[in-house]
DNA sequence: GCGACAG
DNA sequence: ATCTTGTCGC
C-alpha cells in the first residue's frame, strides 16, 4: 500500500473546484466507443472514509474481463482532501484512487468507478474527471439517481431508461438484476453509454453492482481498517 | 430564497 | 460515505 500527500495547487474552496471542472470538460473525448466487453483488464476504483481521523483508503482491482478473476489489487491511504460536497466529489476522492491505480503492477485497461460522469451539474463528474486526469477509458456506475429523473425500466435485466438532463441523455437507469432497483451508468471518457451498459451488465452476472466495484469497496474497506488500526 | 443531491 | 442486530432466504 502507498501513502500519498494531497496534489499541489488541489482546490481548497467550492469555487476554486468548480473552475477546475469547467477547464477540464473541455479535454473530455466522447466520440470513442471504448473497448468491447469480455476483453482485456476491466479495473474497480473505489474510496473509504474515517472523517474523524481524517483517513481515506482507496482500492483498485483489475479483473480479466472475459473471466472476471482478479488479475492485480493496490490501495493507497491519505488524508482527506476536501468535504462532501454534492457536484464535488471527485475532489474528495481522486487523489487516493490516482495513487492506487499508479500502483498497479499492470495496466487497468478500462476503469469503473462508483458515481457519476456526464451525469452531473455540470457535466463533469467524477467519471469525467478520473477519465481526463489519467487518459483511461473511464466510466461510472451509480447506486442512486443524484438529482437526475428518469421512467422505471422494465423488471427484466438488461432493461433501461434513459438518464434526463434538460432534455438531454446523461447516463441511463439501466437493471442489472430482475426486479431488483436499477444502477445508474454514466460515461466518463473514451466509452460511449451504450458499451458501458453492455460492460455493466457483463459485470453483472451475480448481484446488482459490478464485480469490479463490489471487489473495490470490499478492499478499500479493508485497507481503511488496517491504516485505522491501533491509532 | 431554500432544500435536495453521486460518495 | 458512516452509524448498526438480527433476520429471512438461497
Amino acid at each position: 500500500m502507498t501513502t500519498v500527500p494531497i496534489p499541489e495547487g488541489w482546490p481548497t474552496t467550492e469555487e476554486r473546484a468548480r473552475a477546475v471542472q469547467d477547464e477540464l470538460r473541455a479535454r473530455l473525448v466522447l466520440d470513442e466507443p471504448g473497448p468491447p466487453p469480455g476483453t482485456g483488464h476491466v479495473t474497480g476504483v473505489d474510496v473509504a472514509y474515517d472523517d474523524a481521523r481524517d483517513v481515506v483508503a482507496a482500492a483498485a482491482v483489475v479483473l480479466d474481463a472475459a473471466s472476471l478473476a482478479v488479475v492485480a489489487e493496490a490501495t493507497a491511504v491519505g488524508r482527506i482532501s476536501f468535504p462532501y460536497v454534492p457536484g464535488l466529489l471527485a475532489f474528495r476522492e481522486l487523489p487516493t484512487v490516482l495513487a492506487a491505480l499508479a500502483a498497479l503492477p499492470v495496466p487497468p485497461g478500462l476503469v469503473v468507478c462508483d458515481g457519476y460522469g456526464l451525469a452531473h451539474p455540470r457535466r463533469f463528474g467524477l467519471a469525467a474527471h478520473l477519465g481526463v486526469l489519467t487518459g483511461l477509458p473511464v466510466f461510472g456506475v451509480a447506486k442512486n439517481p443524484f438529482a437526475f429523473t428518469h421512467e422505471d425500466p422494465a423488471a427484466p435485466r438488461g432493461s433501461a431508461a434513459p438518464l434526463l438532463a434538460d432534455g438531454e441523455e446523461v447516463g441511463r437507469a439501466l437493471r442489472t438484476r430482475d426486479g431488483v432497483k436499477p444502477v445508474y451508468v454514466s460515461v466518463g471518457h473514451r466509452v460511449s453509454l451504450d458499451n458501458a451498459c453492455a460492460h455493466t451488465l457483463a459485470l453483472t452476472p451475480a448481484y446488482r453492482l459490478p464485480e469490479t466495484t463490489r471487489r473495490a469497496d470490499a478492499l478499500c474497506r479493508a485497507a481503511l481498517r488496517e491504516a485505522t488500526r491501533a491509532v
